[in-house]
RNA sequence: GCCCGAAUGGCGGAAUGGUAGACGCAAAGGACUUAAAAUCCUUCGGGGGCGACCUCGUGCCGGUUCGAGUCCGGCUUCGGGCACCA
């Protein structure tokens, strides 16, 4: 009688095929639970991706067991970089890559049986569905949220592409880890930033991990504060700049452009002129990193100078490469006496500092470091004594007044680099005409299919390798019929991924990207299951796109994902699972060894699902032996019910309460996720019910039938094959998941800690409804050796739990 | 530099302010076996005692409380995020 689980997997994942364990009727609470979808690596799926797609498939079961009618729906992230460039170093198609790694990753997702519903399967690079991937875009587009611009962007070398900002971390491309530098080029752009306050606000209402959302938030990165205008002198033109501390205004003693702000070389005097257009080169040369790494300050007297518009005084304008071109206006007031980095500026250079805050009870004396606190205004005309942080308010109010500046608010968050110079995306459905102009093309004919190439290597040109296909680029102006050139850049991995959760709702019409009837069954997702390492990426560029598409009408919600979980990474040594440290840990041998029930339980027992875990190859040994264990118990008891000799109905009554105490148990941390310490409930439960069934020689029907039920979600094949065995026709996943009556799991005798001063000193058993005084004296006898010689000077009584004695050494007193 | 987390046995970890170390791994001893594997039983934070027991113990220093792993203040170390955003 041995735990075959090799033949019982198999066979039910067979039955399963057919018979999908699906709910499938209306009338019930519809509940979405989804896991982000992977884009099909050459690696296949490891035993951390398997950590989050067992928990939303453990979730997903539940729930079906509970009735909802559930929506759990897979599908892949197929284009975009890590397609194209695994396989270019496997040397074969993106497409026929990613057709294998799809291929593979279903068949281990499938050994894993999820209760994924594979009538829905989606492929960001199936034309049925980027169709309207690029239909999103154009309507973008028409709105006005497209647009073409030439700047400097992040430019990775290694991949060959241009990168969001959200791509680049730290002047690295997130891709690949090599630096990041500055390039020229005109680029499709999306105007994220017209969104930036929505997307700030939103937040506060969604069930997110505060991490998360505080992570968005300093992304998108709001800030308060005024534009002021300083008038140039000798000149009618003036620079504007962006302060959040107007209340500064009289410290301002200098100011400082970027390199490229369009002013310097107008500002810069004649001498200075060829050795301003060296450093302003230099400036531009430097790589994110080195521009962040060295932080010794340079800079340049433009040799002209600017009115502080409060105090009339005359201050220099410099340039220096500390201040960014493409935050606020490109060029700030400087007040040293209150900016570390002004500070640091002014030092070097020699410029004047002028103090204009006082902190409350300091001496008057020279400042070895910028004062960034609150204080009294000093220097500052009919400001001075009033408080700082009140003076800001004030100050902004006088500017707006004098005509000089007004109030206003700036994000860090810049608007979206959308085109992408590789052939393995989505071709951006836009053309370019000679005489028209950009012409969108129609929309009847999407989708604008990504022609089939020999060559689909990245250029170093800047130039996506679809311009080099003549009869593909060349067309006729769908406005004017005159020849006419398609836009060549692709879009970015993350275009597919900003909407896929609508698709799943409606996965096969073709009129829409989904029927408004199953948007409305479906969405927004219930329960979004994945990694934090999408914070800012595609979380925030899923919102984007609902709030745009809630602007079209086109869905009639804001927020995509309700609630969201991320799973911890499972660890190995210490650090990250991954192919290039070599230290990957494949599901597939784990299953046939071990089982895939055994490995699903494994995932969740590893440690708390939030939190990293390290990875341990003979853990899984513990999950298996219970297993072994529960399966032996079943089947040895399942044909001998309490026999008729305990009539007195004591067994049965114990067997009740256990039971009972354990479904709330498990149901509480079900709902509450701890799903580690699920499994530990299981181990203990089943040992407790082990031991009463062999010491009453027998074990009720309802009690065994209940474990079976319970462990369902989480070993959904030991289950169902033990359902079976105790003769049931119908799949285990037709049953109600338990409900317990808080009456019968209570305990009639509870055991109360003794202590005294704080410290266990004992333990007593006493009736459940012991009154307290007579669980005082109860406690008082047990203690009474112990309390001789001493006063109790208080007593505390905490039921079920404690009783603490306070106490004094009679011959102290 | 700024902002978040985290710190408990040999290891993963458990513990609504109320009996610290559940559950599991590893290790040691035993049973079964010709033997091994598997399985089952026992022990398993430190120190002390023949012993029922005593004592110390949740990164460090203080505080609140009858009682602190848990709450508060100040550190240390590690992990993560952001990083010249004016």
């Amino acid at each position: 009688m041995t735990y075959n689980f090799t033949e019982i997997e198999k066979k039910w994942r067979n039955i399963w095929e057919y018979r999908p364990v699906q709910a499938d009727s209306d009338g019930k609470t519809n509940f979405y639970c989804l896991d982000m979808f992977p884009y099909p690596s050459g690696s296949g799926l490891h035993v951390g991706h398997w950590r989050g797609y067992v928990l939303s498939d453990v979730l997903s079961r539940y729930k079906i067991l509970q009735g909802y009618n559930v929506l759990h729906p897979m599908g892949w992230d197929a284009f975009g970089l890590p397609a194209e460039n695994y396989a270019i170093s496997a040397g074969v198609h993106p497409a026929v890559s990613t057709a294998q790694n799809v291929a593979n990753a279903k068949r281990q997702l499938q050994e894993m049986s999820t209760v994924y519903d594979w009538g829905r399967e989606i492929n960001t690079t199936d034309p049925e569905y980027y169709k309207w991937t690029q239909w999103i875009f154009l309507r973008m587009w028409k709105h006005g949220l497209a647009y073409e611009k030439e700047m400097p962007l992040n430019w990775c070398e290694h991949c060959k592409c241009v990168l969001a900002n959200e791509e680049s971390t730290g002047g690295v491309c997130d891709r690949c880890g090599n630096p990041v530098s500055k390039k020229l080029l005109r680029q499709w752009m999306l105007k994220i930033t017209e969104y930036a306050d929505r997307l700030l606000e939103g937040l506060e209402k969604l069930d997110w991990p505060e991490k998360v959302k505080k992570m968005q938030s300093d992304w998108i990165g709001k800030s308060y504060g005024a534009e002021v205008d300083f008038k140039i002198e000798g000149s009618d033109k003036s620079i504007r700049v962006f302060t959040t501390r107007p209340d500064t205004l009289y410290g301002a003693t200098f100011m400082v452009l970027a390199p490229e702000h369009e002013l310097v070389g107008e500002l810069t005097a004649a001498g200075r002129r060829e050795e301003m257009e060296r450093y302003v080169r230099n400036a531009g040369a430097k790589s994110s990193v080195d521009r962040m790494a060295d932080r010794e300050k340079t800079g340049m007297y433009t040799g002209t100078c600017a009115i502080n518009p409060f105090n009339g005084s005359r201050i220099q304008i410099w340039v220096s490469d500390y201040v960014l071109a493409d935050y606020g206006t490109g060029a700030i007031m400087c007040v040293p006496a209150h900016d570390e980095r002004d500070f640091e500026f002014a030092k070097k250079f020699g410029l004047p500092i002028i103090q204009v805050i006082q902190k409350e009870g300091a001496p008057e004396t020279e400042l070895a470091e910028a004062y960034t606190g609150d204080g009294v205004m000093i220097n500052s005309h009919i400001f001075n004594g009033m408080k700082a942080s009140e003076a800001k308010e004030r100050m902004a109010e006088h500017m707006e007044k004098l005509g000089v500046g007004k109030k206003t608010v700036r994000y860090k968050l810049r608007d979206w680099v959308f085109s992408r110079q590789r052939y393995w995306g989505e071709p951006i459905p836009l053309i370019h005409c000679e005489k028209c102009g950009v012409v969108p093309v129609p929309e009847s004919e999407l989708p604008v299919l990504l022609p089939e190439v020999e060559s689909y290597q990245p250029t170093s040109t800047g130039e996506s390798p679809l311009a080099d296909i003549n009869q593909w680029v060349n067309v006729t102006c769908p406005q004017c019929h005159g020849p006419a050139k398609r836009e060549t850049n692709t879009m970015p991995q993350w275009a597919g991924s900003s909407w896929y959760f609508l698709r799943y709702a409606d996965p096969h019409n073709k009129d829409e990207l989904a029927s408004r009837e199953a948007l409305k069954k479906w969405l927004p997702v219930d329960y979004y299951v994945g990694g934090i390492e999408h914070a800012v990426l595609h979380l925030l560029y899923s919102r984007f796109y609902t709030k745009f598409l809630y602007d079209i009408g086109a869905v009639d919600f804001d927020e995509p994902f309700t609630k969201l979980f991320n799973q911890g990474m499972v660890n190995r040594s210490g650090v990250k699972m991954s192919k290039s440290l070599g230290n990957v840990v494949s599901p597939d041998e784990l299953v046939q060894k071990y089982g895939c029930d055994s490995l699903r339980m494994y995932e969740l027992f590893i440690g708390p699902p939030e939190q990293d875990s390290e990875w341990d190859d003979r853990g899984i040994d513990g999950v298996y032996r219970y297993l072994n264990r529960t399966w032996k118990f079943v089947c040895e008891y399942k044909d001998k019910p309490l026999s008729a000799d305990s009539a007195d109905g004591v067994p049965s009554r114990e067997f009740e309460k256990l039971r009972n105490k354990f479904i709330r148990d498990i149901t509480a941390r079900l709902n509450n996720l701890t799903l580690n310490t699920v499994v530990s409930g299981f181990m203990e439960y089943t040992a407790k019910i082990s031991d009463d069934a062999r010491k009453w020689g027998g074990i009720d029907k309802e009690t065994l039938e209940t474990l079976i039920i319970l462990l369902a979600p989480f070993t959904p094949h030991i289950a169902e094959e033990l359902w079976s065995l105790t003769g049931h026709g119908e799949s285990v996943f037709k049953q109600s998941w338990p409900g317990y009556d808080e009456a019968k799991a209570k305990d009639d005798l509870v055991t109360v800690g003794l202590q005294i001063n704080g410290k266990l000193r004992g333990q007593l058993q006493i009736p459940d409804s012991e009154s307290e005084g007579a669980a005082l004296a109860a406690a008082r006898a047990a203690l009474s050796k112990r309390l001789e010689g001493f006063r109790v000077l208080k007593e505390v009584y905490v039921p079920n739990k404690i009783i603490n004695f306070v106490v004094k050494a009679a011959q102290e007193e």
